[in-house]
DNA sequence: ATCAATGCAAATAATTTGCAAAAAG
DNA sequence: CTTTTTGCAAATTATTTGCATTGAT
């Protein structure tokens, strides 16, 4: 993430920590450090042990209790990916539009945007009376590369 | 779901079971014909209540692993909700590459098909070095009918 | 001071599993 | 008969919650 909007993001969660009476903690801060620092996506339990690097006397709830509070301001989004336990995306503050396509081969998820896909996307629902306020396109692929020589050179995201 | 493809997706299953060497039982028949006789997206939960009354000797186990059965053997999919437990869509059989509209307004949910959407989905992956194996596109939308009158007529899927 | 936030231990709840008995092929 | 399936009860595991204490404003 650019250090500009890394520096937007901070401040849009310490401005809407008040807005809400709540308060700015030193492990609110460890947490929202950590996750502005990474664009990969994690678990609670990833944030966690990276946060704690950062203040060592950080708990799990509290983990829990913050990422419900960067989900509502919309630094962080949940994803699914088909586990038993969510992943968050810090992507959507920077690219409130990507899509994820998963490697059926090596696993990694590749993050792209389109104006078309979103295009076409609101024309189709405006077609049938609804107006776009959320978008999630997850695409399973075969990687070509890796299928051809075993390697796959593309980066994650 | 058309009653020839009814059959057919009846047929899938029982073919399905011998070919991995496993069995057909009266339990996995009542959960069959249950899924096979909805369109509506279902929790696990569900699946039993409305199966017991085809077999009254169902338990909760037997549901969740002929549901893994009927995944993997593309009955059903399981489909993320943002919810803390699963839903199941039986129209994937039908149509592979349905996409999902969440009614902002009355959680409803329509579910549409798109030659263009696909078209440019496979095109931009192919750009990306992929080959695309399973789309998931959900978007949640505003019901611009509901949003104006207080009353929406569509039907869900 | 006042009220929110924390860590801890315990609760919750969907899904999974071990096992002895029952049923399918 | 042999092997799979079932129901039961218990286990598992991510996430949440109650509460006494600590910390922010």
């Amino acid at each position: 993430m650019p250090i500009a909007a890394r520096r937007a993001a901070k401040r849009q969660f310490t401005e809407f920590l008040p807005r809400k009476g709540l308060r700015m903690t030193a492990q609110r801060r460890a947490i929202l450090d950590t996750v502005l620092a990474t664009s990969q996506h994690f678990t609670a339990e990833q944030l966690l042990e990276w946060s704690q690097k950062r203040n060592r006397s950080l708990s799990r709830p509290t983990v829990y209790r913050t990422l419900s509070l960067l989900t509502e301001c919309g630094l962080v989004r949940e994803i699914d990916l088909g586990k038993a336990y969510r992943f968050y995306d810090p992507n959507y503050a920077d690219h409130p539009n990507h899509s994820h396509i998963i490697c059926e081969e090596c696993g990694k998820i590749i993050e792209f945007e389109s104006d078309r896909v979103e295009k076409l996307e609101d024309e189709l629902c405006q077609r049938l009376g609804f107006t776009v306020k959320a978008r999630r396109l997850q695409l399973t692929g075969s990687c070509d590369e890796f299928r051809k020589s075993g390697i796959c050179t593309k980066r994650e995201s």
